[in-house]
RNA sequence: GUGGACGUAGCUCAGCUGGUAGAGCCCCGGGUUGUGAUCCCGGCCGUCGUGGGUUCGAGUCCCAUCGUCCACCCCA
């Protein structure tokens, strides 16, 4: 288990045992998507690393030091991308969608930022990922919202909860940085290592320290909330009374503080008491700016995503357990003849019920060794072919699951009647 | 990137103060000739993460390295 077959640290396999929950939520977020009429859009893993410089800011940690960047033959430098939301500006751009059109597209896929792992946190992660182009809102910013508490109303997730905030216009947002740094070079000695450091490159970052003993100095701080414009301040107003109205259970914080630059008004964050240090499962925010400083049409809009691993953790400690898909029924075949006829006869049994999943018992052996792979298979009945049935003509049909007496009938019936005992 | 814990069969783990490895599960075979999941019997599987070192001798001690986990940091 040492040598050249170990795995990138960071990056993870999907294990068909595992699969079932991926596929249980992806499924359910499809369904979602589709019910508030949003479009799948796919992007490239890699783009310029220009381009997530641009967009995610050239000082914030993912870009100063979590991205796999190289350069390629022709000597670009490149980048996995580390998140989805430049990929798709850049898409919407590159491809003209933007002329006064709006636009409504999710996408789900891989994702990777070099960080150290630890639960919930790895180096190669997959985000769904949902962006509402060229819509000013409030009212998308209240629907996307809501239709995400509708999802974890769809998979019986409990243990999250909504955290709101606005973070005001560019320029509004850049005074208010302004006052927060004089405030704390007014308290510079009080600060820890990391806030001093900070102060410099993103200051807003200070205000959710985990630090217990920069709280005092935290809670005194100005507030970005009481240095909005008052176009912000009517925005961030009229979503909260949006989602009022729809009864979801939310909570300003006013020192929600996002980590990529180009955030702007409405941002909020789904945090969970049930994963440890990564509690962050879903957050976005209104990103009014962006698409005009890459060089589009300006266009209004706002994205979440959601970490796909930490929403499966959920599932798993919310006890959710997909059913597994076991065969309708296994073909019991041992013997050379019987395991050539039997071959065929399961060919033309998927042919007569394509709805029903046939499990061929290959790989031979006797009558014990089948009947064990059968039953372990899960399926509801056996289709038991030996030489006796071969010299008669029929087949057996046996009850796995349940105390029943087995039955045969003509190999020419056979499919009529597994229809009519799966029936039962 | 920083700190801490851990790393023994496919899985879950035992192995006291150093003397060249065990259990359960899984898998395979058998318990009379063609019938599973129970029970009984038997079998397969490990360079004890890797590389050095100390020692007559190391899974057990030391160092390094890789990996996992937890926290910091950051975030999905």
């Amino acid at each position: 288990m040492t040598s050249g077959v170990q795995p990138i640290r960071g990056m993870n396999d999907v294990l068909p045992a595992d699969i079932g929950l991926w596929q249980h939520l992806e499924a359910t977020l499809r369904e979602l998507v589709a019910m508030y009429g949003y479009d799948e859009i796919r992007v490239p893993v890699v783009e310029h690393t220009e381009l997530f410089k641009r967009s995610i800011g050239e000082y914030t940690d993912i870009v100063e030091k979590e991205m796999y960047t190289f350069s390629d033959q022709g000597g670009d430098s490149l980048t996995l991308r580390p998140e989805a939301t430049a990929g798709i500006a850049r898409a919407a751009i590159s491809n003209g969608l933007l002329r006064g059109q709006k636009h409504k597209l999710w996408c789900i896929g891989p994702m990777f930022r070099h960080e150290r792992p630890q639960k919930g946190r790895y180096r190669q992660f997959h985000q769904f990922d949902v962006e509402a182009l060229g819509y000013e809102g409030p009212d998308v910013d209240a629907e996307m919202i809501v239709m995400i508490g509708r999802l974890w109303r769809m998979l019986g997730v409990t243990r999250v909860r909504l955290q709101v905030n606005s973070l005001g216009t560019p320029a509004s947002r850049a005074a208010y940085r302004e006052e927060l740094v004089r405030y704390f070079r007014g308290h510079e000695a009080a600060l820890d290592a990391d806030s001093r450091r900070r102060l410099g490159g993103n200051p807003l970052r200070i205000l959710d320290s985990k630090n217990p003993d920069m709280q005092a100095i935290v809670a005194g701080a100005p507030l970005i909330l009481d240095h909005l414009d008052p176009e912000s301040r009517a925005h961030f107003a009229a979503l909260k009374s949006a989602l009022r109205a729809t009864g979801i259970d939310y909570t300003v914080n006013p020192r929600l503080v996002r980590g990529l630059d180009y955030y702007s008004r409405t941002v909020f964050e789904w945090t969970t008491d049930a994963l440890g240090a990564q509690d962050a499962v879903c957050s976005g925010g209104r990103y009014d700016g962006l698409i005009a400083q890459l060089g589009g049409e300006s266009t209004p809009a706002i994205g979440f995503a959601m970490g796909i691993e930490r929403v499966v953790e959920l599932l798993r400690g919310a006890g959710v357990v997909p059913v597994a898909r076991a065969p309708d029924v296994y073909i019991v075949a041992p013997g050379e003849r019987a395991a050539a006829a039997g071959l065929a006869l399961a060919e033309r049994l998927r042919e007569a019920l394509p709805q029903r999943r046939i499990a061929f018992g290959l790989g031979g052996g006797n009558f014990k060794a089948q009947f064990r792979r059968a039953d372990r298979s899960g399926a509801r009945l056996a289709l038991v072919l030996g030489d006796s049935e071969m010299d008669r003509g029929v087949v057996a049909i046996k009850h796995l699951r349940r105390d029943a007496e087995q039955i045969e009938c003509p190999v020419a019936e056979a499919h009529a009647r597994l229809a009519a005992v799966l029936e039962e």
